[in-house]
Formats: C-alpha cells, structure tokens, sequence
DNA sequence: TGTCATTTGTGACTTTAGTCACATACAGTG
DNA sequence: CACTGTATGTGACTAAAGTCACAAATGACA
C-alpha cells in the first residue's frame, strides 16, 4: 500500500512528513468543488476519486480515476496560481488523502527534483486521459463508449462484478439511462455481461 | 511583438539566448506529428498555430491555438518523457518559432523560477481550453459550438472577415460539411454572419 | 470570354441518441 | 408475506446530425 512514508526518498518524505496531514473520505464526499477556491494538494494514499466536469445544466461526464500514489493536478494548478477549480473531484471508493498545503507544494518545486518530476508525470498522464475523452466523446459510438467504460471500473474495482445503476453509467457518460439500458441489453444479448439489480458482471 | 528577447528577464533571456534557434514556418507546416519523438520545444514569436486530436481514421478535432508568447504544453511533457507526442500542430498563420532543445527546457526548471512559472501558468491554460473541448463536444449542440469558433477565428486573426471554407470548420468541429453548410445558412438567415465563398463576415 | 476545379446548396434518407410515459421487476423492511 | 422505493425494460416519438448524390455558383486563369 501507498503511505505517507513511501512515496518518495529521503529529504522529500521528510518535508511531507511535517508538512502533510492524512485525512479519510468516505465513499461520495465531494473532495474539490468546481469554483472552489484551492488550499491544499490531494495525494490519494487509498481508495480512489472520480473527477467530472459539469456544465451549467448540471450534466456531468466522468474525466478521469485518481488512484493510489497519485493527485489531483487540477488542485495543484489552479492552487499555485490562487484560482478556483474548474472540476469536481468525488470519492469513488472510501479513501485515505494526504493534505499538502499549496505554499509547500509550490516550494518543493524549487527544492526536490523528484516532486517536479512527479509533478509532470502526471500532468502528462491527465493531459492523455483528457485528450482520449475528446477522442471519446468526438468520435466513439455510444455503445464502445460504455463498454470501456465498464472495462475501466473492472479494472479500477480489481473486480468483474461491478456494482452500479444504469444512472450511474449514463451520468459518467454524461448520456440518457435509457440509452444506457438498451446498449446493456444489447451486450447482454451479445454475452459480452451479465445483468442483475445494481451490478454488471463482466464476461 | 514578442521576440526572442524580451521573452523572460536578464538570465533567463541569456539562456535562451544562446540556446534558442529562430525558425520561420509558413501556414500549413506541421510543425509536430501524432507519434512524433520530441527534440525540441517550440515557443511561438509570431503568428499561430493550431493543435488538433486526430483519430485513426482521419477524424480531426481543433483543440486550442498556440498564440505568440506561448509554447506548446504537449511537446514540453512528451520531450522531458522522451515520449511521444498525442496531438499535431499546425501553422494557421505563417510563424516564427523559437526552438529550444528539450534537455534546456527540462535543466531550466530549477534554474529559473520564472521559466517554471512559464510552464505551470501555461499548463493551466490548456488544461482548461480541453475542459471546454470536452465540454463543447459532449453537451453542446453544433449550432453554438459553430459560432463559436467563428468568434475564435476572428479574435485570433483579428478581423470580422474569416478567410475559410465550410469544410475547414467542419474539420475544426469534427462534423460534416453538410451539416456546417446547412448551419451557416440559418445563421446567415438570422442575421449573425454574410456568407461568401471561402469567406465568412461576422455582423 | 469560356473552361474547370473548387466550393457551396439542397433534397432525401438513415442512424443515433434524447425524451416521455409507463409497465415491470427486485430487494430490503416491517 | 405484503409493501414500498428504487431500478430496469420498453414502446413510441422527436431531434440532431451523418450520408449520399447531385445541382448550382464562384472565381481563377488560360
């Protein structure tokens, strides 16, 4: 498992050990409003986030997982240069967060090589992820759409048994239920999954 | 205008300086590959360039235009990873870019907090102009997401007077020109714009 | 001025997905 | 077991946009 203590070398562990503060989320907590002011960093030590974007009507599309090991770039972005958040980052599974307040996170650039390269890594990786959801939404069918996205949460879950509505996938696919509830028959029919109340098995 | 010099500040400036090399480009280069290595990261000086997600088969999207005094985010990551790159850029208006070699731009960071600042402030910017990629594609309809990128261009090539064809903004869009033909008729119908061939006039 | 490549206009049709309105099924609780 | 809230299934319809097949207009230039 990730801990407070394992996640970099040295000098940096000891600066986040001082510095960082460990706190648990339950599943569903909102942990970044969108215009919510920043002040500290989330580095996900266990469980995991979902981060969605929403628009004005309060339709929202799933962006990307922040598992173990890893933060939440948007926070660190808009934390340094003292703006709000234009995501909302929610509790997917019930997690432990480490707290790193902006000013530090903002420092350790200047300080520890490793924390600017962690920095940009991730950025890299988020900066993909979102490109592969223009790519999604832009060009992909419905139907391909949801079966990644069910392939995702296998693979998030460590599970084939995924326990979740046809609401839930359509809000992640910012899509209609009932769009989402053919295609699932329709797989079903195609024995690509298995359907029972509140859970999907992947076949 | 932006220049090589007056960029950044003294040591900084230096630096790129004598690193740096000045290149002209005119509309149309590809000025980076989907799949490309990256050996340098380039800074635009003057005139622009745009970057577009493509799909495997040729489907195209506009993700955002580089303008001068700014440099393209994707390359900078991809080229301190040694990866490669997701996106292509391409120069709408004939530009002058400044190349500077990926392992400078990389030493920099700890070097010059400006250059850092340079980078992070940058990565914002596009971070969110993918935000509203996603945004625009997944719940707007192709009516609004059309005028508006007839208001990009003419903020971009500061005039009313937009030299472009149907099919170019279909391909920014990602849609088909039918459906960007039909539209611009309507609008022209209400008013918002004068069509000609391979010009449209915002009114 | 006539020719020709390119651009634009348009009808007709299909596909995909969103909307509305219910019916039905299920699981947990009293 | 009956009740009840939630989840799922489904038909019918609408809307948006993609596709196909041409026609018409435009402007560059021979």
């Amino acid at each position: 498992m990730v801990t407070k203590n394992n996640l970099f070398h040295s000098l940096l562990n000891e600066a986040i050990y001082h510095s960082g503060q460990v706190r648990s989320f339950n599943a569903g907590s909102v942990i970044l409003n969108i215009n919510a002011y920043i002040k500290s960093i989330p580095i996900v030590l266990s469980g995991s986030i979902k981060v969605i974007k929403t628009d004005e009507e309060g339709q929202e599309i799933l962006l990307y997982y922040i598992k173990p090991g890893e933060s939440c770039i948007m926070s660190f972005l808009a934390g340094i240069h003292n703006d709000t958040s234009k995501i909302k980052a929610i509790v997917e599974e019930d997690a432990a967060i480490l707290l790193i307040p902006v000013e530090k996170a903002g420092a350790w650039i200047r300080e520890f090589p490793e924390w600017t390269d962690f920095i940009f890594t991730l950025y890299q990786k988020r900066f993909e992820e979102l490109l592969e959801v223009v790519n999604a939404v832009a060009f992909q069918k419905l139907d391909s759409r949801l079966l990644q996205l069910l392939h995702q949460k296998a693979s998030l879950f460590h599970t084939k048994e995924i326990m979740v509505t046809h609401q839930q996938l359509a809000d992640d696919l910012g899509t209609a239920r009932e769009a989402v509830s053919r295609l699932l028959k329709q797989m079903e029919n195609d024995k690509l999954i298995a359907l029972s109340r509140n859970k999907i098995t992947l076949l």
